[in-house]
DNA sequence: AGCACGATTAACT
DNA sequence: GTTAATCGTGCTC
């Protein structure tokens, strides 16, 4: 299966976010690959997106959203969460920009899997975009990875792309108190009728 | 220096 | 449906 070059990730973020869904998330974990097909996205893009962490300008939290596409933005949050993006924008764009994998369906390494996520029904198990940097060990010391780089980590998968007809879309999820338009833009893609799409309120 | 809150989850009633 | 857990980040004083 062929990895994902930097030209993916080098195009409008909606269409990554979109272009993700179907594709393979592999995480390299003591020479095991644990791997899972991309069901739920969300495109975080442009300093005016007031629900995206580069709004504010850069940190050094949220570096990696400033830098080169197709490398790993991954963040803390709520006190104990991970949470793992893919920076993705055109070429020569001048603003902060990347993808939330929020879901996946587990293919591979399903032992491992179960194993961070004890006790749990696999349905459980990575649907959602904590769940899933916990079921495959990602935390901070995987943000600022170069995916696209051999013998990284964490890499994309080509996968199997996703038909249109198969897609939905709708608002980004947890977004709490930011205002409109932002609250609203249609920028979370998902699959159909999949069981590993996160569930929510 | 202090503080409110978050791109969430799991365990409750 | 509701809420506690838990702490780094970034904004305000």
């Amino acid at each position: 299966m062929s990895r994902l070059e930097r030209a993916f990730f080098a195009r409008d973020t909606l269409v990554v976010a979109r272009d993700l869904l179907g594709r393979h998330l592999v995480r390299v974990l003591e020479g095991e690959r644990i791997t899972g097909r991309i069901v739920e996205t969300e495109a975080y893009t442009g300093f005016d997106d007031q629900a995206s962490h580069g709004r504010h300008g850069e940190t050094a939290r949220n570096r990696p959203m400033f830098g080169q596409v197709g490398v790993s933005y991954v963040y803390f949050t709520y006190g104990m969460h991970w949470l793992l993006n893919v920076v993705a924008r055109p070429e020569g764009a001048g603003y902060p920009a990347a993808v939330l994998l929020r879901a996946v369906e587990p293919l591979t390494g399903l032992d491992q899997i179960a194993a961070r996520r004890d006790g749990r029904p696999p349905r459980e198990w990575t649907n959602g975009p904590a769940k899933l940097t916990r079921a495959m060990d990602i935390d901070g010391g995987l943000s600022g990875v170069d995916v696209t780089a051999p013998g990284s980590p964490l890499c994309f998968e080509e996968g199997e792309p996703v038909p249109d007809e198969a897609v939905q879309t709708g608002p980004r999820v947890g977004l709490g108190s930011t205002p409109e338009p932002w609250l609203s833009m249609p920028w979370r893609f998902y699959v159909a009728d999949n069981p590993y799409v996160s569930r929510h309120r």
